[in-house]
DNA sequence: TGTTAGTATTGATCTATGTCAACCAAAATT
DNA sequence: AATTTTGGTTGACATAGATCAATACTAACA
């Protein structure tokens, strides 16, 4: 029997020690309550995990891998908003009003995902100040984020925008440098909302300015000033 | 004495029939929490009531008027996110984390505005999950609008993003078609990312296809289905 | 009532960025 | 090993949209 276990790699959530530390606030009853239905999946990269527009039925956990939230536009073209890791709770945008979503996420990497009863999550929000406290601090942060990278595409240009990304994925999302880039040009145009070639483009004059070095999946940011002040200067 | 009484038009919140909808999940005890410390302002077309980046010390109420949000970005560039009408809540987007504003309001038209503690608005979230749930519902909402607005911005070139802002304005803002405009080109511009000048352009453009009909400061779309279209494809 | 200041409009020009098409490299498949 | 597929790279070209500068309008004000 094959991915249709309850739970592979942990004893609940209770003993899980790569939870979300959204999750610190609750007692080992509520733990429990979020642990009574959940049941795990584990995605290969490139998979989608769940589609624009359908229904939210679970909270979801990334536990492992990683995974891109991006907002699927006009003729085909998406917006990447983020790349997240883990520990990290996604998909609970539409849960108060009409259970949709409103992004698509997909896997970047293998990865494993804990799936929360909606419900269950709602009562902990209900019997929880505290938790609730998180969730909206969680929710607003979100916000504040959105409306940093609002700003950045709408009225930085091409160079500072491949500068935000790199420095995104060095700082973020890798957390070291040099890193190995496991996401595609395409990914990376729609992080940016540039056309891949754009993209491409100015990789290449960073490298020529020497502020990058490249070499196979590698990236390496030999300038790091320059490159902030690229990413400061728009 | 101007400007310094509690309050100038009401009787408090518990008889408020100005209030926002969110505040129906509220007992009468819980409305003279709120309505305790509250207190009035009243503003000016074209004040300022909040600045990005100041303390965000009270959550606020539009009670009248009109009032213009927006982030402010490089170049004191702005990018003009929404335009708020009464009766809603606003300004509560850093009260979980730092205490920040995350963008400004300024007045479109003379208004007022409510002033409530965060404390007791806290304190309500706390002990009403009624209320904690509308808050987040109505936070989430406000995600998926910016998300909207995003991808707009981002994919839709010039006549789609001024169609889309004329019809925010007889949809959304004024409710009314033809409409009286109490909003600059130049805050036109910021809300679709244009600048002045080709918005204006594109406006014209609009009036001689008479898709549009202008007079001083009236606008009145003639050909609706034509905007819509031409918001639709971008 | 003339003047000033702010906002709106228009035209001319420049440039940032997208599009298209070709080519290359690596990986997957036969 | 040969071949198809997929993703990355480069160059040539087209254009959406910004910028700059001049002019027109409107409203406040002396």
């Amino acid at each position: 029997m094959i991915n249709f276990k309850r739970s592979v790699n942990c004893g609940g959530c209770s003993e899980c020690n790569n939870k979300s530390p959204l999750f610190n606030s609750l007692s080992s009853e509520e733990l429990e309550i979020i642990n009574k239905d959940r049941f795990e999946v584990t995605y290969k990269s490139g998979e989608m995990i769940f589609k624009q527009g359908t229904a939210s039925t679970h909270i979801l956990m990334l536990t492992s891998g990683l995974v891109k939230i991006y907002l699927e536009g006009y003729n085909s073209k998406n917006l990447l908003l983020k790349v997240i890791k883990p520990p990290r709770i996604f998909g609970a945008l539409g849960i108060y009003f009409d259970n949709r979503n409103y992004y698509t996420a997909t896997a970047l990497e293998n990865s494993t995902v804990c799936f929360v009863s909606v419900d269950n999550f709602k009562q902990c929000v209900r019997s929880n100040p505290d938790f609730a406290e998180k969730f909206i601090e969680h929710l607003n942060r979100n916000s504040v984020y959105a409306f940093g990278r609002f700003v950045d595409l709408t009225q930085k240009q091409m160079p500072g925008r491949v500068a935000d990304a790199l420095l995104y994925l060095a700082n973020d999302v890798y957390e070291s440098n040099p890193f190995k880039i496991t996401i595609s040009r395409q990914d990376l145009a729609e992080m940016t909302s540039l056309s891949k070639e754009s993209f491409i483009r100015i990789l290449k004059e960073f490298k020529e300015e020497n502020i990058i070095k490249m070499n196979g999946d590698f990236i390496e940011i030999s300038k790091m000033d320059a490159l902030k002040k690229i990413s400061q200067v728009g």
